[in-house]
RNA sequence: GGCCUGGUAGCCAAGUGGUAAGGCAGAGAUCUGCAAAAUCUCUAUACAGCGGUUCAAUUCCGCUCCAGGCCU
């Protein structure tokens, strides 16, 4: 079975550099697992690697889609499966890297997604509706979908109703542990054939406070290198407001805060700047935190602390004797 | 110096003669193609101080302190 080397962590916890020291020790190529690192044009703002920084380790999946369009959990699985395949075919280590926890175990854990692409027209459409009225027509449509869906969260609502419109009902999720090889249905095929991987997952972690430390000194430190600017340009480029703000984060609320001052007098520029950046880092904040609980579910990461080496140490240890196995499996 | 307005939890903010909404922040969680998104749960011996009126004052009265505004 093919084993891929897992780095995940909050952010600011140093990831990438973790990675490609890995990757230098083991003949590895990194495979990005973040949804905004995708996409052309942001830079500052994702913390992207720098060319410099990769130290010739190939990266994968960064800058591959316009920001003005929607990349979606599904095509990453796709992508990264392809990716994955072309790495160890080359003789090398795949090592994901990357904190958008959704994506890590679309790969991890081979959840199958129903094959039903966003209806844009009718996402527009039940946009509009509040979220009990989503429920009425979703109960409406699939009986069982509801039982354990978020009935107020309109985002899912939606999810399931383009799903239950387009292939009548929303199909079980399909989970690694409890589905047995006799199941012959298609998704299920699908999954089989996805969930190929051992995986050793190492995390990154920090103590709170040093984390908040990091995250401050980070966000002031995009600010001086230009994020406005990159902000800025993205809009002048297309990227409308609406999707600056869906991206969330730096590209929310720096987009939020160009809109406010067109109309501000100077002398309360820099005070709209400074409530954008304090905003800006209790949202970056609660974004940590939202990491940290996808993270801490599964019990197979081994947390290291990124400031002491020898921890760095044990994980690369841990690593070699993880890849050390494989091979003693093929052979037998 | 005089007048006015205000002083409610870390911050913002409602309100009442019978011990006080909400929001933010804080903590935890959910997660079936937008996941840096969306959603949920939990959480505070807070009414500037001192007197007075009253069965009862955060709410009424007086004084003091503090903040902001106006006037001379």
């Amino acid at each position: 079975m093919d084993k891929i080397i897992v780095v995940l962590g909050q952010t600011s916890t140093g990831k990438s550099d973790l990675a490609v020291e890995i990757a230098k020790k083991i003949n590895g190529e990194i495979i990005s697992a973040d949804s905004r690192q995708v996409y052309k044009g942001m830079n500052l703002g994702t913390g992207k690697i720098t060319k410099k920084e990769m130290r010739g380790i190939p990266h994968h999946l960064l800058d591959i889609y316009s920001p003005s369009k929607v990349f979606t959990v599904n095509e990453f699985q796709k992508m990264a499966f392809k990716k994955i395949e072309e790495i160890i075919s080359r003789g090398k280590v795949p090592i994901i890297c990357g904190g958008t926890g959704f994506y890590i175990d679309a790969i991890v854990n081979g959840t199958v997604f129903p094959n039903v692409p966003p209806n844009k027209k009718l996402r527009e459409e039940l946009s509009k509706k509040s979220a009990g009225e989503l429920l009425k027509i979703l109960i409406k449509l699939d009986k069982n979908r509801v039982k354990n869906i978020d009935t107020n969260n309109p985002v899912r609502l939606i999810r399931a109703i383009e799903i239950a419109t387009a292939i009548g009902k929303v199909p079980p999720l399909g989970h690694k542990p409890r589905l047995g090889p006799k199941d012959t249905n298609s998704a299920m095929a699908e999954f089989v054939s996805s969930n190929k991987f051992e995986v050793l997952k190492i995390g990154l972690t920090l103590p709170p406070e040093i984390l908040k430390e990091r995250i401050k000194t980070r966000l002031l430190a995009r600010m001086k290198k230009g994020m406005i600017k990159e902000v800025e340009n993205l809009h002048k480029s297309g990227v409308s407001w609406k999707r600056l703000n869906a991206l969330g984060l730096e590209y929310r609320y720096v987009a939020l805060y160009l809109q406010k001052i067109k109309n501000l007098p100077s002398l309360r520029l820099r005070q709209a700047k400074n409530e954008m950046i304090e905003k800006l880092y209790t949202e970056i904040w609660h974004f940590a935190k939202r990491q940290k609980t996808w993270f801490k579910r599964d019990p197979n990461t081994l947390w290291i602390d990124p400031r002491k080496n020898t921890e760095k140490t044990k994980a690369l240890r841990e690593i070699k004797k993880f890849l050390n196995a494989k091979k003693r499996l093929e052979n037998k």
